[in-house]
DNA sequence: GTACTATACAAGCACTTGGTTGTAGAGGAG
DNA sequence: CTCCTCTACAACCAAGTGCTTGTATAGTAC
């Protein structure tokens, strides 16, 4: 399915999307918006960010595609368009958990 | 699987890995590294990017625990050992391409 | 030993990025 | 209309990042 090798092009692509999502705050929108969508303020309290920060950073995920904007009267609705990145989200996490696994048995290993 | 909501120091985590692969350079290293391990040197010379600069990119791949190095000799041979990765790449590799299918779409049905 | 190769480390620079502050614009309440 | 709320935009600053250049270290060949 993937070229091989990657084009620059491509490359630049697909690393864009993991910028997208590599940042914490933006993995927390993420998190919150599984439950469905939900209004700026309403993120910008739940995750204890101001209003303008979490702007921003839905403005990059809008602007990947990831999330998807819906205004209602006053206020404006994201909501997850690209169900993919829950499952990046679920591989990765189980990555970290199998590092910090290996690192908790070296530990453990040496605590004799 | 993943804790709901995320607490913020595995959404860090979780977004240091994303943002460890978030680099197009980083992405046709391991690109490369699909097809077995591979030294600095041979790496640098296949994108065309200094040495130093590839062992830098190896090194924080190395870090977050994606590859792992192999020294044998003179030379240091670096490999993938969490193939989780190559998934990753994959599937998003299937956004992106979802995403230019649409745009091309749009354009498309511009076209008239 | 010297000379050469391969890798990693360090400093400097340009650029990007996350957060803050201030503000503008759109919409609802009275 | 005025006042308030919600969102987005712009400017600014501090911190991080990628690339380059120079160099140190380790191994090989002679």
């Amino acid at each position: 399915m993937l070229p091989h090798p990657i084009p620059e092009d491509l490359a630049e692509l697909i690393a864009g999307r993991f910028r997208a999502i590599g940042e914490p705050t933006r993995v927390r929108l993420l998190d919150r918006l599984r439950d469905g969508e939900a209004s700026v303020n309403e993120l910008a309290d739940q995750l204890g960010a101001t209003q303008q920060n979490v702007s921003k950073h839905l403005a990059v995920l809008a602007g990947m595609g990831i999330v998807a904007r819906r205004k209602d009267g006053n206020r404006v609705y994201y909501r997850i368009v690209d169900e993919g990145v829950l499952g990046l989200c679920e591989q990765v996490c189980g990555s970290v958990q199998a590092q910090l696994a290996s690192l908790t048995a070296l530990v453990d290993g040496s605590r004799i």
